[in-house]
RNA sequence: GGUCCCAUCGUCUAGAGGCCUAGGACAGUGCCCUCUCAAGGCAUAGACACGGGUUCGAAUCCCGUUGGGACCGCCA
């Protein structure tokens, strides 16, 4: 049984988005299912649009989708003889020509071509032409009779009239060669068995099927996928939000929730929404891609990110977390209060970012006080209550929720308030805001001094006030 | 303009001629739970683009129409 062999092969004009990455994906779990090889591969032949910063950043983006890959990045740049070779072959055994028409004349005539409405095809007057001293092309020669089929796993059997194509240019005036030359030349020589790419690849198909059977190459087998189009069902694009892999980093998204969010795009196991990556790999087939181009939902990727942040152990999300809370200036010394504080907020966050500004209070000696919240529930009247609370938590020996609970149910019989009206307030004092994670879980993490200390301090007057007091300046409250 | 691809709820999709009064998920709506916000639970609304065939029977097969998309480069 033969080894199957997949690749990813960006172009490195930009960073990997979210089209790319579903790509690189479905070759990954395809390679991965069968215990084949999984290939990248830079293609960099268009050397002025190529950059180094673009290569980086793909390379990083793959890293962080844990797409890792078994042999390569391969650089077309770094085969550039490879090519010619082949492409002089195929000159020498008469299945390619010179073309010394300038690149001015073709853009001419292309320009007359579509202003009257007809193909914009190659004519193949150089066929004919022999040799001249002057520059030239080198042009495949394609089959001009019969049909070439291309056998598709996704599209099914397609079929293409071979006199409907022309003969493209495979190396250029330069020497330098072009994308279908590469692309055959890299395939075969890279033993590719399966080439899974975009579906706006589909027309190339049979072109390069050409040049296999001129070479006497093996064709690979071919998957098609669909195309992934924004809201408005055009090509997805930086209209339609961010499709930049990194962006969804950054706005604190797992690389799991995306992978498995990819993946349901275009393809599906029955009724089934959550893969982990092991059971993609297991799962994942070709035969269950589906046709047509699909929608990108940036809503059910937050949903799914959500679900993933709720089901990761606290200690993991703790370690993502962190650089988005010291990127918002939080000093963090030891490793449990953050798994503490994450275990808070699993619930109520559906990105880093969102947990990061949830989690923020916790760490910080100075928090920002709402205004408007202060307001509400920092009235006057409210401090007595507090004062008693303060009191109750004081007592508590093993500053546990339990003990915390309790101190509160004490305090809701002996004054008969609701327990609404006495977390709110303290939710604010501690807080600085109206919404949190439960009250008990929040004294508990804060700890007994800083808890106590700061619900003394609490602001009741409009001022520009932190909730941490140097412990020498004054208190509302009176202790 | 030519070639090619595609077509089930708003979106992702299940559906391989009878299992479909078309299932699930996200988003929406309502209710429950509740110390806030969430999460969760329950319920609800919502689709086979259209027209012809084939067949006892079609979301499923065929043809056409319409609509979308891709490609037509000395870009990849």
């Amino acid at each position: 049984m033969q080894e199957i062999r997949t690749r990813f092969a960006p172009s490195p004009t930009g960073y990997l988005h979210i089209g790319g990455a579903r790509t690189a994906l479905f070759n990954y779990l395809f390679a991965r299912q069968h215990k084949g090889a999984f290939i990248l591969r830079i293609e960099d032949t268009d050397v002025a649009r190529s950059t180094e910063e673009s290569t980086t950043a793909i390379l990083d983006a793959m890293n962080w989708l844990g797409l890792d890959y078994d042999e390569g990045p391969f650089f077309q740049s770094q085969r550039f003889a490879l090519y010619k070779e082949h492409a002089y072959k195929l000159l020498k055994d008469d299945k390619a020509y010179k073309c010394f028409c300038t690149a001015e004349e073709l853009e001419a005539r292309r320009q007359e071509a579509f202003k009257q409405g007809k193909p914009p095809r190659y004519d193949g007057r150089c066929r004919e032409a022999g040799d001249k001293d002057k520059p030239f092309a080198i042009r495949f020669k394609s089959p001009q009779i019969g049909k070439t089929i291309v056998k598709d796993h996704i599209k099914g059997a397609v079929a293409f009239e071979n006199s409907e194509i022309d003969d493209l240019i495979i190396l250029r005036s330069d020497s330098t060669p072009t994308y279908n030359l590469c692309v055959v030349v890299d395939d075969a020589t890279m033993r590719i068995t399966h080439v899974i790419r975009g579906d706006d690849h589909l027309n190339n198909t049979p072109k390069q099927i050409m040049m296999y059977e001129a070479f006497g190459y093996n064709i690979p087998e071919f998957a098609h996928v669909p195309m992934i189009l924004g809201s408005d069902k055009t090509r997805l694009s930086k209209r339609h939000g961010a499709t930049s892999v990194m962006a969804y980093k950054e706005m604190g998204y797992l690389p799991h929730a995306l992978v498995n969010y990819l993946a349901r795009l275009g393809w599906s196991h029955g009724d089934e929404e959550i893969f982990s990556m092991a059971e993609l790999i297991e799962k994942f087939s070709l035969e269950n891609v589906g046709k047509s181009s699909g929608v990108f939902n940036p809503e059910k990727l937050l949903w799914l990110n959500a679900h993933y942040i709720k089901n990761t152990k606290p200690e993991e999300i703790a370690k993502l977390l962190r650089p988005f809370l010291e990127a918002k200036g939080c000093k963090i010394s030891d490793d449990e209060k953050p798994a503490m504080a994450v275990k808070t907020l699993q619930e109520r966050s559906k990105t880093l970012v969102e947990m990061a500004d949830g989690a923020e209070f916790y760490f910080k000696d100075e928090i920002v006080y709402d205004e408007k919240a202060v307001q509400k529930f920092l009235k006057p009247d409210i401090k007595d209550v507090l004062q008693k609370l303060i009191a109750r938590l004081k007592g508590i020996e093993l500053f546990l929720y339990s003990g915390i609970e309790k101190a509160f149910q004490n305090l809701v019989e002996e004054t008969g308030l609701k327990l609404g009206s006495i977390a709110q307030p303290v939710r604010v004092a501690l807080t600085g805001k109206t919404t949190s994670p439960g009250i008990f879980e929040v004294i508990e993490i804060l700890g007994k001094e800083e808890t106590v200390f700061s619900g003394a301090n609490a602001r009741f007057e409009p001022k520009t006030r932190k909730r941490w007091l140097d412990k020498t300046e004054h208190t509302i409250l009176s202790m």
